[in-house]
DNA sequence: CGTAAATTTGAATGGATTCAAACGTGGTGG
DNA sequence: CCACCACGTTTGAATCCATTCAAATTTACG
């Protein structure tokens, strides 16, 4: 496994010799309208406390009850948000990837709300809550920008209640594979773990063990152990869709 | 049932001497910061089109898609915002009350995201989207507030999953009762149809039934036809916590 | 190669859903 | 005023689904 990697050399976003740099358009802080009215000399002293860090998986991001100093955006990977049940175990409500924000809640000098763990391999950028702090006195639109992010997370968590808290485990099942397909492009379900199923589902461990087995049986997903699977979309969809 | 009664007179939440003024305090957007450093003149004109409305039980406010021009603050009683699944039927994902902001998207000039439809007769302030951009202009402030307000749906929406996605359905029940106690004070769970207690907790009407047929039962809870109910509240706490 | 951890499977139990029927309640019209 | 209908709630019985606990199997990793 590759380890926790941090990359200091300089803020990347506003490298445009770098390769990622295409991918900064899109990040829900460095947006190509937000920068727009400072001057190049500035803004590399704003943003240089941006740090692009890399996470092998299973890694945890901050911790629920923490205090609060960074929002992230990601890159490239998948996170889960989850929270400690009284009863010791936990359950996640979040899933997040692909451009989203994560730690708004910094912005409100609130304390974290989630543990924050990687699925997979994720990369991400960290801004410290001083750089957010510092361009909201010159860039008006960031506080929209913001806004949009914490809407975004509301809608997420409405598809959640709607697609991974609603019907038949192996309906939920189906619909938590489509997602992680969409997202990632290359279907790599082999990686997440059962337990990290069950917790997103709200199922057991060997529910989830079950039904993926039962899958792979009708060949609807085939996996070839230490390669990304391969799935028949209709199929699941149709699974997806079966309101028992 | 009384009908819905819209007060045009003129904006309560700025009329020192109306009896419910003090609630105001509270409220989202009338904070006692935020009109702090507008004169007095332009305040009443600034906040004039705001209305105070009163709904009957299951009065729908918005619908979801449905062009949005306003945002809402509930005064007293309980709504709740339900999308429509592929199948037909619809899925509770909120429950706003007490104070709660609704509708935050119009903020963002998207169609409502939900369809928002009262559980119990419910007060209300109906602030057009025209004030708030009116009021953006003067008071920095008011961008905070949202964000609170956004946050604050957030954490609700992650206690929607916990408390009422969570868990076998007597326990999912239990926990529903003392949010509706806690909130309400009095518990008139009678009022709220067993329908919409399924499309909440993501069971079956029969189910929601039985359950509540068998606390009745066991005295946890006790219903009086046409008043509102008591209950056992450690009682209905063991329940609630007894994770199986 | 061997051990720990994760996954799969089995069998029994308990819980939730389905479909159907009975019951109660409130409202309408004869 | 009562009969009747519509609608929501309750109950029953059968089936299906998910959980539990235990064991077997596979996989990952030192």
């Amino acid at each position: 496994m590759n380890d926790i990697n941090i990359d200091l050399k300089k803020p990347k976003c506003t490298d445009k010799t770098w390769e990622g740099h295409t991918d900064c358009v899109r990040c829900a802080i460095r947006n190509h309208v937000l920068f727009s009215g400072i001057p190049e000399e500035q803004l590399d002293h704003l943003v240089s406390p941006i740090k692009n860090i890399t996470y092998p998986a299973n890694s945890v991001i901050y911790r629920a009850e923490e205090k609060s100093n960074a929002i992230y955006t990601i890159r490239k990977g998948l996170i889960k948000l989850v929270q400690h049940l009284p009863n010791g175990s936990e359950r996640t409500v979040r899933l997040v990837q692909n451009y989203d924000a994560m730690g708004l809640e910094s912005v409100l000098k609130e304390p974290y709300h989630h543990t924050a763990i990687t699925l997979q391999k994720t990369e991400l950028c960290q801004i410290p809550l001083s750089v957010i702090t510092a361009l909201e006195k010159t860039q008006p639109q960031l506080g929209r920008q913001l806004m949009h992010q914490w809407q975004n997370h509301l809608d997420n968590a409405d598809k959640f209640i709607i697609d991974f808290s609603t019907g038949p485990a192996e309906t939920r099942v189906a619909r938590l594979l489509l997602f992680l397909r969409k997202s990632s492009n290359s279907l790599c379900f082999n990686k997440i773990g059962r337990e990290d199923i069950a917790s997103i589902l709200g199922i057991t461990t060997e529910t989830a063990s079950r039904i993926m087995a039962d899958l792979k049986r009708r060949s609807i997903i085939n996996c070839i152990p230490g390669e990304c699977c391969t799935c028949e979309p209709e199929r699941l969809y149709a699974i997806a869709n079966s309101m028992s």
